[in-house]
DNA sequence: GCAAGGCGCGTACGGTGTGCGCTAGCCTGA
DNA sequence: TCAGGCTAGCGCACACCGTACGCGCCTTGC
């Protein structure tokens, strides 16, 4: 016999409300970036997210105006995972900056799902550890010595070229992930139809079948780092003229 | 009175099919990008794009896997409107990669939609225009005189940075368009929400105050050519070694 | 001891992508 | 010439989605 919802069982049958705590803003955040890095961005639902937290999905709106909001707070809360060397003279610069690049890869690589966020973000996003993050990292260039009108710009530069290639880098790991492979074992199933594809585009199989027996890894970590060095030498330049 | 349709209309009165011609892919796929150009890629369905097509939405599935798949026969369409320079010698070298580059910039601005999914494109879309292009890019660095090891390193850098300043331009005009105001007025509305966000990160105003007063595209050309110069100038000394 | 406000929740609405199986027209082969 | 199979479009249905709304409980402040 079905109970009917709308009348609710008497006073002493029903159990008072199991006295859960409240609800709060930085356990939802928390809990959706437990999920995003479980699951991916594809697949958070607020009704997974409620599940999670033992709460029902409308009630995440109280703390929360929109899923969109809370993908920002989630976004500026990882942002505070990062640590910006603290700026030194002209002679750390680069090292620092460097560790600071580094800093901002890995993070995007612990947290796939971010990076097409993080390409988003730019303007619009002005939490208080985005905002900090991009103070940081100006200072390092302004104690590096770039004048004023330039130190944004030498920004600019270096976080498009880590938020490109972090993207790509995460987009890569995430659909070998959905796979269920490691990576070397991806990356030797896909060569066949790789090299296939690639029949009368010689060109684009002499660098992946030159570096065929390499760690995959190593080779992220080495293109990467290649780029970062060919732009701080760049910027390196325009510092000395 | 209700016709019911499970009941179809004696053979004389029921008309025959209207004759449509048929659905093909590439129809499909421009409809997508003009759907996609006149609306962004949040208000994309396979409804409303079967209705544009004056089809239903599960015929679409005829032609294409998923919407996934769709997305990916787009991308690559949208690369073909890309012409890089034929490689001449390593004299026109930097001319032609900044050419190219902002060929690819330009693509990106005026699909907005599309940033985003470059990024996730990389290894795992392999369609011909996208290899095309990647190919014809290889071959650019290779007449510069990058060895072979290093031309795939070379480019990827710059693709990098192209598709990860565009991204954030293009989230950026993206937010604007969907305000329905100009990028001027949208920059001088959102002046003190920013000042007041940065108040205790003085550096981050320094920037943007001093430019108050630049045609906001100016600055985000110069910005971009900004970048390009010293990527291209961190390249070219690597070369010279 | 009571009023007020904050919070969790049930329900509901208008979407979404897409699997399934029917139908009708076309092409093929006998 | 005609039967039979193949194909493309479609209606329906399913399992989700984000989120507006309003009810009633619980806590807080007086």
């Amino acid at each position: 016999m079905p109970v009917d919802p709308k009348v609710p069982g008497s006073v002493w049958t029903r159990p008072s409300r199991p006295q859960r705590e409240q609800l709060t803003r930085e356990q939802i955040v928390a809990a959706t970036i437990e999920l995003l890095d479980a699951e991916g961005v594809g697949t958070l639902s607020m009704r997974k997210l409620g599940t999670r937290l033992d709460a029902a999905a409308t009630s995440l709106y109280r703390h929360v105006a929109n899923k969109d909001e809370l993908m920002e707070l989630v976004v500026d809360d990882i942002y505070g995972e990062l640590e910006i060397p603290a700026a030194g003279g002209p002679a750390d610069w680069r090292a620092a900056t460097t560790r600071a690049a580094a800093g901002l890869r890995a993070m995007a690589l612990r947290h796939p799902w971010i990076a097409p966020e993080l390409g988003q973000a730019g303007l619009a996003h002005v939490g208080p550890n985005t905002m900090r993050v991009s103070s940081e990292l100006l200072a390092l260039f302004e104690a590096a010595g770039f004048p004023a009108q330039e130190k944004d710009r030498a920004m600019g530069t270096l976080m498009a070229y880590v938020i490109g290639i972090a993207t790509s880098e995460a987009a890569y790991l995430s659909l070998i992930a959905r796979s269920g492979r490691t990576e070397s074992e991806w990356v030797a199933d896909q060569r066949p139809r790789f090299d296939e594809a690639s029949q009368e585009h010689p060109r684009l199989r002499e660098g992946s079948s030159a570096r065929q027996d390499v760690n995959p890894k190593k080779i992220r970590d080495d293109d990467f780092a290649y780029g970062l060095d060919r732009i701080l030498d760049g910027l390196a330049a325009r510092l000395d003229a």
